[in-house]
DNA sequence: TTATTAAGAAACCGTTCGGTTGCAAATATA
DNA sequence: TATATTTGCAACCGAACGGTTTCTTAATAA
């Protein structure tokens, strides 16, 4: 199965799991007692992000703890890049300016 | 139907899209001329697009020049913030550190 | 050893996705 | 006016998605 980071962050459960486990390592049932869902439903999500990258696995024992690759997160970062320039660029804020212009009008 | 931009950015075919019509607007015919599918996929594509309010609209007789709401784009610059924070902290660059020298051991 | 617990795997279900084909509406052109 | 062009819409199809339930495996605790 071909996975990006894209597919990765497209669902608001799994931004949430990245959220949750962006700063400390969880286990799959901590990480399930936050949402109102099963534990399996859970788990399915974290072998999507694992697939692309964006999760890693520490196992430990029978536990296994979860927590963000946050490097794969630079690469959204990287594509938002060239639009970055465009929204920063003197071009746009003339455009803006002219559409405020047109709605006074 | 709810959307949000990161449901709009899932797929490659619309990021392609989008990339296409950032600097300059374009109708769905001559979108559609740049990928191996018909119109009509194009068209659905873009009815997304419009949905999330990633694309406008502007009509100019029986063409209809769509293009990029730049605007939009910003939401995931602001989304992303929160994990910047974390790739550019003093932490993970020790964290980095501390990998590369467990593999060169 | 025997329960118990943590986690993944498999099967299933309804919905959405990405695509196609065919059609209708509106505008432009002969 | 008749015809061609541009576009959106609806119906359909197979695959993937998000979820549940059930089962298996492996590690821990009694």
């Amino acid at each position: 199965m071909r996975r990006d980071v894209f597919q990765g962050i497209a669902d608001p459960t799994r931004r949430a799991i990245i959220a949750l486990i962006a700063l400390q390592a969880m286990t799959p049932n901590a990480i399930a007692e936050n949402f109102n869902t099963t534990r399996q439903a859970v788990s399915k999500h974290l072998r999507i992000l694992t697939e692309c990258d964006l999760v890693k696995q520490e196992y430990q024992g029978r536990e296994i703890y979860y927590s963000l690759q946050i490097e794969k997160m630079k690469e959204i970062d990287k594509w938002l890049d060239q639009y970055r320039k465009i929204w920063e660029s003197r071009f746009n804020t003339l455009d803006n300016i002219l559409s405020t212009l047109k709605k006074k009008k």
